[in-house]
DNA sequence: TAGATTGTTAATCGATTAACAATC
DNA sequence: TAGATTGTTAATCGATTAACAATC
C-alpha cells in the first residue's frame, strides 16, 4: 500500500483507518457517532409526538441500545440533561444535529444510475436530513438525459464542474464494481472528501478523503453463518473430521492436501463451494 | 423491552445482543466473522486470476486490512496455511465459503418491490453467493403481479405459504418504516430466523432471531460528521460558547434553557435543526 | 541451510457495562 | 424532603497490533 494512501473502512467493523488516526473527533468515540443518528432518529419521532422530554431509558428503549450506553455517548457531547427530570427532545435533536453536522446543507452526487443509483435518489432521508442531490451522473449515453427523481441524469464529463460549482464534498458510488476505483478518483481530484461506496470493491484513497462501505452481499453472508450456526446446533456438522482435529493433526492433513498439487488443491472433502465461479456482478446492471 | 425479545443490532457497530450472547460460535468473535466476506471475495479474485497462492500480506492488502489482523483472523479457522509459503487460494476459498454457510443454497424472500427491492432483486451478489431469490413479496395490488428480474411480485398473502413450502429462513426487508414490524413479525412466526431490515425502524425479535440492519442515512450522517470537523479544522467553529464551556457554566445555561419553557425550549443560539420537520420517509416510495 | 512467512503471544487500546454519587 | 434520573467512575470485555518463535 503505498504511503499518504489508505484503504476504506467497511460499515461492519470499526474501521482500523478510523481507529489509528484521531478521528475520534475532538474527543467523541467512533461508536459513540455511529449512534448518534440512532438517537436523533428516536427523538425526532418524539419531537412529532410533541413529547417534552425523555428519560435515558426511554430513549435508550426507542432507539434499541441500552441506557447506560445511552448515557456514556451523551457525556462526550455534554451536559445536556436534567438529573431526576430527564433530556429536552427538542433541545437534544438541536444538539446532535449539530454536532453530526447536520445543521448545514450538504450536496452529494450520486455517481451510478441503475436501479440502486435510482432507489438512493428517490430516497426520502436524504432531503429530510440536510442532503441534497446535487447531481446524478452516469457514463451511459443511453442512460443519460434519463430524468431519475425530478433531476435530469447528467454526463460523467459534467462531474468536475458541477463539484466545484455546487461545493460537492460528499460522492455516492453506485457503479459497477470495475468503475468504482476510477470513478473514485476523480471524484476525489474533483474535491470531493467523502465517498459512500456501494460497490463490492476496495477503495484506495489518499489521507484525509473518508470512505464508508454499504455491501449487501457482506451483511447476508454475515447472517447466513449465523444461521449456520442456528441449524448445526440441531444436527450435525459437515465438517470434515480432519479440520475439526486438533492441531497436529489439521497441520498433517494441510501437508497432504498441498502435496497433492498446488495450483488446484482439492478440498479434503472433495465438496467444491458454491459461487466461486464468478466475482459479484455490478451492483446494479449498467 | 419485553423479556425473550431484543432489539436489532446496526450493521454499523459492534452489535450488542450479538456481544452478550455467546455468539462467537465456535469461537469465532464477531469482528472476524465480518471480514470474512472481504477474504473470501479479494480470494475469489485472485482465483480467476489463476493466483495460485497468496501470502498473508498481499491478501490483506487486496482486502483491506492489516496482515497481523488476517492471520489472527484465520487463526480462527485452523492452520490454513504454509510457513514460508502463504495460503493455498483455491483451498482457503473453500475453507471460509464453508464457514460462512456459502457452501449451501440460501433461499430469501424479499418484501417490499419498491426501486430499493428491484435493485437488490437484481443484485448480482445474491446469486453468486449461494442466496436464491425464492420470492419478491408486496402488499400493493398494483405491483403484486409486476415482473422484477424475472420474478412476478406476488402478494404478502403467500409469505407464509412460500416460506414454509421452500424453507426460507432469510427475509429482506424493503418496506416503508411504518410497515417493517409488522412485515417482521409475519415473516418471524412463517418461520424465518435472519432477517436484513433496510427500512430505518428498530425491529424487534424474539431471541434466536438475527436482524442486521442496513441505513443509508445513518451512514451519510456519519460522513457529515466527519467532513463537518475537516471543515472545522480550517475557519472557526459555529458552536455556542456556551456549550463548549466548562461543566458548571454549562449547567448553568441549561438550566436557563429549561427555565425558558419545557416543552418548546428554544436552542440557544436560536438556530433551529434542519430536518427535524419530519421523520425519514419510506425507503422506497410505495 | 537461508529466507520467507505463518500462527501465536502478550501488550495495548477502545468499547461496554454496572453501579452509584451527584443533584434536580 | 423524597424520588427520580443523570453523569461519571471503575471494572470488564473484546479487538487490534507488533513482535517473534516455529517451521516450511
Amino acid at each position: 500500500m503505498a504511503i499518504g494512501r489508505s484503504t476504506q473502512s467497511t460499515s461492519q467493523t470499526p474501521e482500523p483507518g478510523a481507529a489509528r488516526r484521531p478521528s475520534r473527533a475532538r474527543g467523541i468515540p467512533e461508536a459513540t457517532v455511529a449512534r448518534l443518528p440512532l438517537y436523533l432518529r428516536a427523538l425526532t419521532a418524539l419531537s412529532e409526538r410533541s413529547v417534552p422530554t425523555v428519560s435515558s431509558e426511554e430513549l435508550a428503549t426507542a432507539a434499541g441500545v441500552n441506557s447506560a450506553k445511552l448515557r456514556k455517548d451523551f457525556s462526550y457531547l455534554g451536559s445536556y440533561g436534567t438529573r431526576g427530570v430527564g433530556y429536552d427532545v427538542e433541545y437534544l435533536v438541536y444538539q446532535i444535529s449539530r454536532e453530526l453536522g447536520l445543521t448545514q446543507d450538504w450536496p452529494v452526487v450520486i455517481v451510478g444510475i441503475g436501479n440502486l443509483g435510482h432507489a438512493l435518489a428517490n430516497y426520502g432521508g436524504f432531503a429530510s436530513r440536510g442532503f441534497r442531490v446535487a447531481a446524478l451522473l452516469d457514463a451511459d449515453p443511453t442512460v443519460v438525459g434519463n430524468s431519475a427523481a425530478g433531476l435530469p441524469v447528467r454526463h460523467m464529463d459534467e462531474l468536475e464542474a458541477i463539484v466545484e460549482s455546487q461545493h460537492v464534498s460528499i460522492g455516492v458510488i453506485t457503479t459497477p464494481p470495475g468503475a468504482a476505483q476510477q470513478v473514485c478518483d476523480r471524484l476525489v481530484d474533483a474535491g470531493v472528501t467523502s465517498i459512500l461506496n456501494f460497490a463490492p470493491t476496495v477503495l484506495t484513497v489518499p489521507d484525509g478523503v473518508d470512505v464508508r462501505k454499504v455491501d449487501l452481499s457482506i451483511e447476508l453472508q454475515i447472517l447466513a453463518f449465523h444461521e449456520q450456526r442456528k441449524a448445526g446446533e440441531e444436527s450435525g456438522h459437515n465438517d470434515s473430521v480432519l479440520d475439526r482435529a486438533p492441531g497436529p493433526v489439521r497441520a498433517a492433513a494441510a501437508k497432504l492436501r498441498r502435496a497433492a498439487g498446488a495450483a488446484k488443491a482439492e478440498p479434503v472433502k472433495g465438496k467444491p463451494a458454491k459461487g466461486t465461479e464468478g466475482e459479484l456482478s455490478a451492483v446494479m446492471p449498467a
